[in-house]
DNA sequence: GGCAAGTGTTTTGTATGACAATTGAAAAAT
DNA sequence: ATTTTTCAATTGTCATACAAAACACTTGCC
């Protein structure tokens, strides 16, 4: 697992959710379940009930849970899960398949990054531009993996911010778990890392010139070398 | 505000969230402020510490704030919020403009949606397009305007199911809150109804031939339709 | 004076115990 | 059989106490 935060688990409630929940997404408590009850919960996990309730708390406000009184809390319904909140993504990543995994944010960036492309390039002011610039250069400039996966996520989220519509901002998390799960396979250099450079210079031409299209084929190209590296990996 | 649950404000916590949610979303606290104390929010909402600290870790959770000791609760950067959470969009809603929310909606649908009925119309089971049929069987049957909003709902949530993609189910949510936030518009019956319905059949059309790229167009033609909408909502 | 270590203070984190509210299920009354 | 009542389990809420973290300050040392 990437080092997403220092902290490994502060404290109890934190750990508590993040337990709790990975417990869900790995199956096996499925929607529709009951879940122990709170006592229950601090026995297992050696907490107080106030600790559980907090966890709990967390957990309901991403849609996993519903609480009631003499009930208990069960678990809901998928379409009901925030399948997009940070957490609940990295609880997901570390629970199935990474490379069924890999391929369902493959489809989902070919769905959104193109549109995004395109909106950036009509849209982007001139401080958004220079801050995708920034990221290309930091690309060109990097020296280890870590920093390249950097600059490359500053990339993308410059691009997002450049497109100026805060619905389409928290779809960055799913470009930032894309990388962080292509970067779980490789824990290497990307081999076509200069051919991935010119693609991403070929995407911030296109926004320079505040060409749409242009901008939307070349993100679909890139995409397209994401595909062909995460095959080179499986291959291997 | 559209009844989206029963229960108005059942219990202290939630209604903690809920308001203090609505004050950051609405600008009152900025990102970087640090919030009253936990002990104060007690008195000003007539609650026990407990009850504050639920709320916080619910809101914590969605991504708004960061607690330490010492510190205090910090509202955090807007590109920490989780925007795509149900209750955050609707906060979000109520916080701000209907009309530049309704703009910022069509364009995030004009992204993802054509994708969605592309990867449907592919990746369909027989069973899924059954859902998606008998939503538009409902539609067309629909007496009422919310029965009307019901089955569109349907309509675009069986289709979303039946892209077969786990990651791009929570983008439904956004769809939800486009119609809610129509339907608080107009209040009343789509004066283009008898065309919206012929729209929708197109796109089930192309699904049932399979007809990727037929469906995708005929999805940006109901996007294009619901601009209209709004247009002339705006205009009367 | 400057710097280090320690000390205090504020705020969140955790625990415990008590009681209220909700609601499903069992028991009782008709 | 059906309705009503009672009961019991679980979450919801509260009050209180103490622990832990981290910034602000003070003290002591050189």
């Amino acid at each position: 697992m990437p080092k997403t935060i220092k902290k490994s688990s502060a404290t109890v409630h934190d750990r508590l959710a993040r337990s709790i929940g990975e417990r869900i997404l790995a199956g096996e408590f499925a929607p529709g379940t009951l879940l122990p009850n709170e006592a229950e919960w601090g026995k297992i996990y050696d907490g107080s009930r106030t600790a559980v309730r907090e966890a709990i708390k967390t957990l309901t406000g991403k849609g996993l849970l519903l609480s009631r009184p003499k009930i208990g809390s069960r678990v809901q319904p998928r379409e009901r899960w925030n399948l997009l909140d940070r957490d609940v993504l990295s609880w997901h990543r570390s629970a199935i398949d990474r490379r069924s995994f890999a391929a369902s944010t493959q489809e989902a960036r070919r769905i959104i990054e193109p549109g995004i492309a395109e909106l950036a390039a009509k849209k982007r002011s001139a401080e958004q531009l220079d801050r995708l610039v920034t990221a290309l250069e930091n690309m060109r400039k990097s020296k280890s993996v870590p920093q390249t996966v950097g600059a490359d996520l500053e990339f993308h989220s410059a691009l997002l911010q450049a497109a100026n519509n805060a619905l389409i901002v928290p779809f960055g998390i799913i470009i930032e778990q894309a990388l962080a799960n292509l970067f779980d396979y490789t824990s290497q250099r990307n081999p076509h890392f200069n051919l991935a450079v010119r693609l991403h210079e070929n995407i911030v031409r296109a926004v320079v010139a505040q060409d749409g299209v242009g901008a939307r084929h070349a993100m679909l190209k890139l995409i397209d070398d994401t595909d062909a590296v995460i095959a080179a990996v499986v291959k291997k």
